[in-house]
DNA sequence: CGTCTTTGACCGGCGC
DNA sequence: GCGCCGGTCAAAGACG
């Protein structure tokens, strides 16, 4: 096993052009993410590196439509993906999750799973993908905001890096 | 016994 | 209009 990486995917917005100053990043990234460990075997630790991309292909996620009726009922939708280098598929972030759904990807040859927070009233979703080239790297999408608190009452160091990540937006 | 996973069906959007 | 593709539902089973 080797050191893990998080591969930090920020979706602000549009695919506007961003600083690369990791100052720009979205808000509340911590409520995302209030504790993050891979539990399986304790494999992340703290050489975990966190990048900031913004556009590719990622860029239409949560796109409005065109053709909305009366404009102005756009839905922000936060939307964070990660890439997580581990042979796990399940990250235990302090939430709970309900898988719901799993779907072939025709650009994949692994299956996509979709999760849902248990949470009564927390509508956050959660896809899990692994890439077809590289089969160690997962990529973990979030969509929504935690309104609760986790379980966990314990912080990982993670947390903090999340936190620092989160300084400057609010 | 309660909770979560599994899995096929269903549905809506989009491209041809 | 039709078929593909991605996302969700829901019934049934697995598991503690």
């Amino acid at each position: 096993m080797e050191h893990n990486q998080i591969l930090f995917l920020a979706l602000p917005k549009s695919s506007d052009s961003a600083p690369p100053n990791l100052s720009s990043n979205p808000s509340n990234i911590s409520q995302v993410f209030p504790r993050f460990h891979i539990d399986s075997a304790g494999l992340m630790k703290n050489e975990a590196k966190i990048y900031q991309h913004c556009g590719t292909s990622y860029g239409s996620v949560g796109k409005v439509k065109p053709g909305n009726k009366e404009g102005g009922k756009e839905t922000k939708k936060h939307k964070y993906a990660f890439q997580t280098r581990s042979q796990v598929d399940i990250l235990d972030d302090g939430y709970r999750w309900r898988k719901y759904g799993q779907k072939t990807v025709k650009n994949s040859k692994f299956p996509r799973s979709y999760y849902r927070c248990t949470h009564q009233g927390c509508n956050v979703k959660k896809q899990v993908q692994r890439l077809s080239k590289d089969e160690e790297i997962v990529v973990t999408t979030y969509e929504g905001i935690h309104s609760h608190p986790t379980d966990e009452t314990s912080a990982e160091n993670f947390d903090q890096i999340l936190r620092h990540l989160q300084t400057y937006n609010a």
